[in-house]
DNA sequence: AATAAATGAATGAATGTTTATTCATATATT
DNA sequence: AATATATGAATAAACATTCATTCATTTATT
């Protein structure tokens, strides 16, 4: 189920007839524990009931707010696309006039999400490079219009090259970016740590990147 | 098993008592069997009845071959680790005076692979991005050890910064062309083709972010 | 050369486990 | 009491794995 479709119902049932009460934070605590047992486990052990068990919730319950499984890991999937454009979309409105400007505000998020949140952010990582996950036509299409308008931006600035396609600086954006973080975070033992000074370093490799043609 | 520990076993019984010709390519159809079914439906849904159905072969019988589903996957992705190792060992022999021909080379190498052999591609990429498949401590190392060859020859020639970690030039070397290959060819029907030239700019790429330190 | 015995390859039905999903029941709230 | 939430045992489907059996080939015996 949709969640803000799910809190509408919810409140409505509380302005009307409301029988028990619900626990509050139960859909949050079943999401943290989707996330933290799939990054603990790896999708394909991890099981419904091992959710369960780890969100303190029945078996059964789940079914109540998803159809099922893959529903439920897709809706956090999909709400984290969701999530990415809206920020880029802000960080557009931000700098309307400068790419860098928004590309560093972009990996600076990242990697503060990657530190602050690191249980949601190596869910997403391990769903971006997961085939039996893929984002939906209109999400896809609202994230191309986006990288468009930066292009647009970088084009006239002088910080793209006309000739980039849109796909390359997808791919650096949502997957070198992302992959990056997560290598140094994931081999944390040997120098690899991620900080502040990586977002000045990650900008700059991409934008040098993006000045030349492919 | 062990594909060359078989080979000789096999090899031994035929000088012996033999008393039933083996198929001989049917530990080849596994092999393929498992990663196309791998990369069509994904491991989640690859099932060893799916496996035994596209090589041809009785469910039982992977068995005799293979402790089980785990071990087949590993061993065919370990097998791949390994000859990316010994690829890298050759091409360092080749150049070894030159960072850049090396990594030149490699990516040749990688865009190769991947047009000539898809699905064996497509399978190392994915295992690359899957929690529950990990190279063990003497593969890594070995690794480490080449790309540690591979930086001092950089460093003497300029080709590579001396603050530049064993870390980085891996993470680039073997994630990013890697990701950068497929993602162009999952992406296809947008401009997204991958070919020779994008060889020389791969490489240009990589060589610009490990002309700087980070 | 013909036949029988021995051997190991290969099968696939049977087994037992794991898992997603359902549902009858219990519990809490008004 | 009425109503909705929440439970977790029960169910059924899917699955990895095993194993008794079959089959093709070689070796020994005549």
């Amino acid at each position: 189920m949709n969640e803000c479709l799910f809190i509408y119902l919810h409140k409505l049932k509380k302005q009307t007839n409301m029988a028990r009460k619900i626990d509050e934070d139960k859909l949050v605590r079943i999401k943290n524990a989707t996330m933290k047992t799939i990054v603990d486990y790896g999708i394909e052990k991890t099981t419904i009931a091992m959710i369960a068990k780890n969100a303190n919730v029945s078996g059964g319950y789940l079914y109540r707010l998803y159809s099922g499984k893959q529903a439920l890991i897709e809706e956090l999937y999909y709400d984290k696309v969701v999530a990415l454009n809206n920020e880029l979309e802000f960080l557009i409105g931000l700098n309307p006039t400068s790419a860098s400007s928004i590309i560093e505000a972009f990996i600076q998020n990242r990697i503060v999400f990657a530190l602050n949140e690191a249980e949601a952010s190596k869910f997403y990582y391990q769903l971006l490079h997961n085939n039996n996950f893929n984002v939906n036509d209109d999400l896809k299409n609202r994230n191309i219009a986006l990288i468009e308008i930066i292009k647009n931006i970088g084009v006239k600035t002088g910080e793209i090259h006309k000739n980039v396609s849109i796909l390359q600086i997808h791919f650096h954006l949502f997957m070198y970016v992302v992959d990056y973080i997560h290598f140094n975070l994931k081999n944390a033992f040997a120098n690899g740590t991620i900080a502040d000074s990586d977002v000045q370093y990650l900008t700059q490799n991409i934008l040098n990147i993006l000045k030349k043609p492919n």
